[in-house]
Parts: structure tokens; C-alpha cells; sequence
DNA sequence: ATAAAGTGACTTTTT
DNA sequence: GTCACTTTAT
């Protein structure tokens, strides 16, 4: 079978395994991807399932993207039919289609995480609860988990007050969502779930008609997604899952990677096929990350081995601080392009949080070096984006409180929030969105409500009611693109961006970027396009055919490859992150980042952290990540040279000490030894071990407690044996 | 009603 | 240090 040429003998097990429950256990670079892609090719194809019949869930849309231009070129001919794509973008076009079953109508909008706390914080003013006891992040953190749990407000646990609090918040919430004619991001799996739950005849029409499902990275499922996965494959049993549990790093988003032994259980008959030949690092990488990722618990041991020979050491690199880091990652790609045969786009920089990338942007700037960022909340995020988006959204949803919230008073029209707080009160009496109030009082004279207003409050809304009936009338014609035109002309909205500044210069750019994107769909139609933007992800922003390095986040990182990864920031507090300290399952989670990032490279690795970091503007002493302990020397090249130098600057640069000691394979420390830290002071020694040639410490410090120290790395003092 | 100046919280990670 | 939100002056 042409089909099946190059797959080893698991992949192939894989793309042919008969009809049913198939557990696929795809390690980093086993090439899951190609797997699955045969494996639709392979149903269409050869056992003549129709596209129609077949579904298959990616992470980001770009994968999907990818997946049916692959899938597209293998069979020979047009997939049209397939349902393929990420959950929620999936979902959302179902729950359209389904709408007359849900408390919305098919032309919802969709809330992103802006938008749901906003909600919240709405909720938490009008219901005078004290927004610093109750955060509205934190509040629609629980409304969220508690959504991906699949409980609606009357099944919110309440344990504490402060559930209560939230439980009662949260129906509020859902109330505001309603009546704006919105779904959140969880929503969209949550309601799904409902309807498959909740109406046999639903669940029939969709679990017939998916003959066969495909699920990818179903290591970051939720519960909700799990739940809706189960009600699609309950009538033909064929579904197809392939994850990593070593590479679960969305728990914090209600991903729980034990629904792969979930998936064992409840589908007990499943074959599982493991595939641990990598195609994508060297020996030298896999080793490194295998290290690392043995110290979870209560994982599947995992032998990752390639036929691509060992490859040269990773490479491990102290800098003074976050500016010499950058400019160290920055030369060391100018001078690798300059001096090998690499391509700007073979490098990717990587690190934990988003806010590491300005020190990176600024080095690449000032060399010179065209760079590619992937964040869509760059873009997306920005004001003046949100704001021609809210005017679209409330054009084609006019009761979407959220936006009409955001724009009324933008650009200045002379509502401002006290009249605006006057039409929501009136509105909610009335029973009304204000949306829908504001068409009313465009009536003018006829309208029995405006006469409630200030003068001055009723001319101002009655000139802005009619401007957006007019929208309204003109969406049923034209494409989003000049309906866009039109509102930015009607609202004259370059005048008002433009300040004479160049920062003024640079949002109309944007909005003019946004109007570029918005081109793109006369024939998908506003909806699609509101859609598209509400479901974008990082990944989808990575623009290809740009040769030149790429930014990302480690979370972002997921999927892809490069030749030369450098991961920045190998600081305790920063990977793994402090956040996560305290919490075992979640230190767990960052070593799983970590291991993420390392997978991604094939030729060549370079870890770096820095002596000194910034943390709130002032510079503090960092320490070198804890990770480095458990990567074994012989995997690794610190850079420093065979014959030390004595110079004085080299006693005047701390941070030009070497990693490791001079080599002693004898503890130099012993339980119950005194010491001293430069950060934490004095600590009692509890216990000592020699791992991978490094002493490593466990120490009870007065300052901060039990640490773990690596006693090559923390410059400890002896004060008393 | 709006713009300017001042205050305080805050930084994981994202569909 | 920065952003978003609140108070104060026009």
C-alpha cells in the first residue's frame, strides 16, 4: 500500500489498526502527526469511510489546517465534509446548528477571557461585594474549573462562604452571558456536553454520523471535552486518541492527563500501541530529557531512542543578567547563521512567561535581526483592535452587553458612564439588553422611554441608536470588510486614534492590519469572521514562509520543531515557575514544560539562565534552576574552559564561576552541619547525596525553610561542623 | 463629560 | 516598572 510506505511497523499498527477504541501513546517526535494523518487518508481511503462521517480534533487550528491539506494531498481529492478542528472552533459550529436547544440563538457571540472578567467584575460592583476579597480573575478562575467539571451553578460545590459567594456569582454570570447572547470558551464544550447529555435524539444524530473520531493531544483534555468525546463515540465505538501524558501542561486549564487511563477503563477492549522511536533529536537531546522527566512520579517509564547517533552536547550558559542573556541568545544566532549553513528560521527561543520576551524583541531590534513572535494577545489584545472588533461584534449581535459596554463611549459621543449605567438600569427593568434598548430610543420622539433621560443624555443617545440601526441594515448586504469601512468612517475613528504621536500612528496600523484580515472572508461572512477571532490561538499567529527566529513561549511550543532551540530563563522562580512551589502536582506539570521545551530540538539545545533578574524593577539575585542537577555532565558543555584562567576581573565576576567544583565525588557536607547561603542565610544540612557528580543538599534554612540545594551552584559557607 | 494626574495591583501558562 | 483603574480639575 503506497499509504503505509515509511511508517515503522507501530506507526503502521497504528494507521491500520482495526475499527474501535485505539489508545495511541505517541512520545515526542514519534511522529504522531503523520500518524494520524494516515490514518484519516487510510479510513477514506481504503476502507471507503466518507469524509463526511469522520471527525477529527486538533489543538490549534493551524494543526487542523495542516492535517486536511496533508490528509487533501494523500487521498487525491477533496475532503469536503470532514469536520475537522479544534474543540471549541468544533463545537461552536454545532451549537449553531443546534440552537433552537440552547438558551441562546444561533448568532451568539463568544466571550473571551477579557470579556468573562469583565462579567464578573460587573457582577462583583452591582452585587457591592468587595473586589479585593473577591478578585474577579480569581472568581471566574472557579467559574471556569468549575465549568470544565461540567457542574452549572446549582451543582457548584459550596464547602466555604466564599463558594457561595462564587456559586451565586456564577449564576449571575450565566444570567449576563444569556441575555447577551454570548457563550464563553466553556461554554462551548460545556453546553455540547449538555445537549449530548441531556437529548438522546441529538446525541444519536452526531454519534451515528461520526463514524470515526480522532483526537489529538488528548493528554490536555478536560472533563468536559472527555464527557462530550465518550456521548460522540457511544454508538460506533471508533474512536482514536494519541497523547503524551509527559507532555500534559494545560492542568491549570482543567486539562487532567489521568483521562488517558480514564480512556483505559471505559474503553477496556481499546488497543494501545506505543510509539518511542523518535525521528526529530539526537541521542544527546532525548538522553537530556529523559533525565529530566524521570523525576515525576507515577508516570509510565518511556525509553526514547533514534537511529539519528548521539549529536553534539547541550549547552549550558550563566549570564550576568536578563539583558546580557538576550544579547547572548541574539549573537549566538548571528553568529551561527554567519558561520554554518543554518537558516534564520531553524532557531526558536523559548521561555515560561510572556514578559521574557521584551528584553529578547530589543536585542533582536538593535541587531538588526528580523524576529517571529507568536502571541495572538499581542494583536488581538490591543485597544484599538477590541475596540472595531466590540463594533462588529454589536453589530452582528446587538444585545452582546460587553461590547456595546466597551464602545459607547468611544470615541467620546457624549454618553458617558453615568448615562450609560442609566440605559443598562432601565434596560434590565424593562427586561431588555441595552442593545435593544438603544434601538428603541432611536425611534426619537416615538419613543415612549426617552423622556427618562437628561436632556442632554437623550440627544446624545438618540443620535448614536440610529447609527447602529443603520449598521444593522447594512450587515444584511455587505461583507465584513465594508462594514467595517463604514463604521470606521462613520465614527470618523482614524481622527480619533490619531494624536500626533507615533504611537497614534501605530494603532491605526493595527486597525488596518485587522481590516487586511477581515478581507479575507466575503464569502464566510461576518459570523465566520467573529468567530475565527474569537478562536484564534497563539500558534495560528506564526506566520510561515518568514525566515527568521522564532519567540514563544514553552506552552506555545507544543507540536513544533526547530534545529536550534534556546530555552532563556533556567532560573528557580521562573522554571520552574514560583507559583507553582508549593504545589506538587504542579511542579510536576512545570518539569513536563521543561521536558516539552527540551523535545522540540533536533540538532541542538542551549539552556541559560541569568545571576541577576529583574523583579519589579529592582535587580535581585537569582538562582540557576534546579532542573540543571538532574541533566548528567557528561550530556553537557558548560563553556567553560579546560584551563582556568586567574585573572582579577574573573575574582571580581562571580558569575563567571564555574558550574561545577573542582571535581570531588566525596560529600564535602554532612547532616547536621551549619551553614550559610548568600541569599537565605543560615541553614541546618539535613541531608546530602552525590547525584550525577553534584552534591545536592537538602537544608533547613531559618529564613525560608526546607530548600533543595545543589551544593556546586549556591556558594554555601561552613560555619560549624 | 472628558482629560489629566494619581493610585494600586500585579505577572504564569491560553482555547 | 507598567498597566489599568480611580480621583481630580477643567
Amino acid at each position: 500500500m503506497e499509504l503505509l510506505k515509511g511508517l515503522n511497523p507501530q506507526q503502521k499498527q497504528a494507521v491500520i489498526a482495526e475499527p474501535g477504541p485505539v489508545l495511541v501513546l505517541a512520545g515526542p517526535g514519534s511522529g504522531k502527526t503523520r500518524v494520524l494523518t494516515q490514518r484519516v487518508a487510510y479510513l477514506i481511503d481504503q476502507l471507503g469511510v466518507h469524509p463526511y462521517h469522520l471527525m477529527a480534533v486538533t489543538f490549534t487550528n493551524k494543526a487542523a489546517r495542516e492535517m486536511g491539506e496533508r490528509v487533501a494531498g494523500l487521498v487525491g481529492r477533496q475532503t469536503r465534509g470532514l469536520t475537522l478542528g479544534t474543540f471549541h472552533a468544533t463545537c461552536a459550529r454545532i451549537l449553531r446548528v443546534e440552537a433552537e436547544h440552547l438558551p441562546v440563538n444561533s448568532n451568539y457571540v463568544i466571550f473571551d477571557a477579557d470579556d468573562q472578567v469583565k462579567v464578573v467584575r460587573q457582577i462583583i460592583k452591582d452585587q457591592n461585594l468587595d473586589e479585593k476579597r473577591y478578585r474577579p480573575s480569581s472568581v471566574h478562575g472557579s467559574i471556569s474549573a468549575a465549568k470544565n467539571e461540567l457542574y452549572l451553578p446549582e451543582d457548584f460545590p459550596i464547602d466555604t462562604y466564599r463558594a457561595e459567594v462564587v456559586a451565586r456569582i456564577y449564576e449571575e454570570y450565566q444570567k449576563t452571558l444569556i441575555t447577551s447572547n454570548a457563550m464563553d470558551f466553556d461554554d462551548l464544550l460545556l453546553w455540547m456536553a449538555i445537549l449530548l447529555a441531556d437529548y438522546p435524539a441529538i446525541r444519536e444524530k452526531y454519534a451515528r454520523r461520526f463514524e470515526h473520531i480522532l483526537v489529538d493531544e488528548f493528554q490536555d483534555t478536560n472533563m468536559a471535552q472527555y464527557t462530550l468525546l465518550k456521548h460522540l463515540a457511544s454508538y460506533h465505538r471508533n474512536i482514536f486518541v494519541v497523547g503524551d501524558a509527559d507532555q500534559s501542561i494545560y492542568r491549570w486549564r482543567g486539562a487532567d492527563y489521568r483521562n488517558v487511563m480514564r480512556f483505559r477503563k471505559d474503553f477496556s477492549d481499546a488497543e494501545v500501541i506505543l510509539l518511542e522511536q523518535n525521528y526529530r533529536s539526537t541521542q544527546t537531546i532525548l538522553d537530556v530529557a529523559m533525565a529530566v522527566i524521570e523525576h515525576n512520579t507515577n508516570r509510565t517509564p518511556k525509553r526514547l531512542f533514534t537511529k539519528r547517533g548521539t549529536g553534539p552536547k547541550i549547552i549550558i550558559k550563566e549570564l550576568f543578567d536578563e539583558h546580557e542573556q538576550a544579547q547572548y541568545v541574539v549573537d549566538t544566532i548571528a553568529l551561527r547563521i554567519a558561520s554554518t549553513k543554518a537558516n534564520p528560521g531553524d532557531f526558536a527561543v523559548m521561555y515560561r512567561i510572556n514578559a521574557q520576551s521584551r528584553l529578547l524583541e530589543e536585542a533582536f531590534l538593535s541587531a538588526n535581526l528580523p524576529y517571529k513572535l507568536v502571541g495572538a494577545q499581542r494583536f488581538y489584545g490591543r485597544r484599538e483592535v477590541k475596540d472595531i472588533i466590540a463594533y462588529l461584534r454589536l453589530i452582528f449581535n446587538p444585545d452582546d452587553a460587553i461590547s456595546l459596554a466597551r464602545i459607547i463611549g468611544t470615541p467620546p459621543r457624549g454618553i458617558g458612564t453615568k448615562t450609560y449605567a442609566q440605559l443598562r438600569a432601565l434596560a434590565q427593568r424593562l427586561n431588555l439588553s441595552s442593545g435593544a434598548l438603544l434601538l428603541e430610543l432611536a425611534k426619537g420622539k416615538e419613543s415612549e422611554h426617552l423622556p427618562q433621560f437628561s436632556s442632554r443624555a437623550a440627544k446624545a443617545l438618540s443620535r448614536f441608536g440610529p447609527l447602529l440601526a443603520k449598521w444593522l441594515t447594512e450587515k444584511e448586504t455587505l461583507p465584513p470588510v465594508e462594514i467595517m469601512d463604514q463604521v470606521l468612517e462613520d465614527i470618523d475613528y482614524q481622527d480619533y486614534l490619531d494624536d500626533g504621536s507615533e504611537e497614534g500612528k501605530e494603532r491605526w496600523e493595527n486597525v488596518m492590519e485587522l481590516r487586511r484580515l477581515a478581507s479575507e472572508y466575503h464569502t464566510m461572512g461576518l459570523q465566520q469572521f467573529l468567530e475565527d477571532v474569537a478562536l484564534v490561538s497563539d500558534q495560528d499567529t506564526l506566520k510561515e514562509g518568514v525566515d527568521a527566529p522564532t519567540l514563544l513561549t514553552l506552552h506555545a511550543a507544543k507540536g513544533l520543531e526547530f534545529p536550534h532551540v534556546f530555552i532563556v530563563g533556567l532560573n528557580d522562580g521562573v522554571l520552574p515557575h514560583q507559583r507553582s512551589f508549593e504545589d506538587p502536582e504542579a511542579m510536576e506539570e512545570e518539569r513536563r514544560l521543561f521536558y516539552v521545551g527540551i523535545t522540540r530540538a533536533k540538532d541542538r539545545l542551549h539552556l541559560s539562565h541569568a545571576m541577576y533578574r529583574f523583579v519589579y524593577g529592582h535587580t535581585e539575585q537569582g538562582e540557576p534552576s534546579r532542573y540543571y542537577a538532574d541533566i548528567p555532565r557528561e550530556l553537557r558543555d558548560d563553556g567553560r574552559p579546560k584551563r582556568q584562567k586567574q585573572s582579577k576581573s574573573e575574582i571580581f565576576r562571580p558569575w563567571n564561576r564555574p558550574l561545577a567544583p573542582s571535581k570531588t565525588l566525596e560529600a564535602q557536607y554532612k547532616p547536621g552541619m551549619t551553614i550559610s547561603h548568600p541569599k537565605w542565610d543560615k541553614g541546618l544540612v539535613i541531608s546530602s547525596k552525590i547525584q550525577d557528580e553534584d552534591e545536592v543538599l537538602d537544608i533547613v534554612f531559618d529564613s525560608v525553610g526546607l530548600k533543595k540545594v545543589i551544593a556546586s551552584l549556591a556558594n554555601l559557607e561552613i560555619c560549624d561542623a
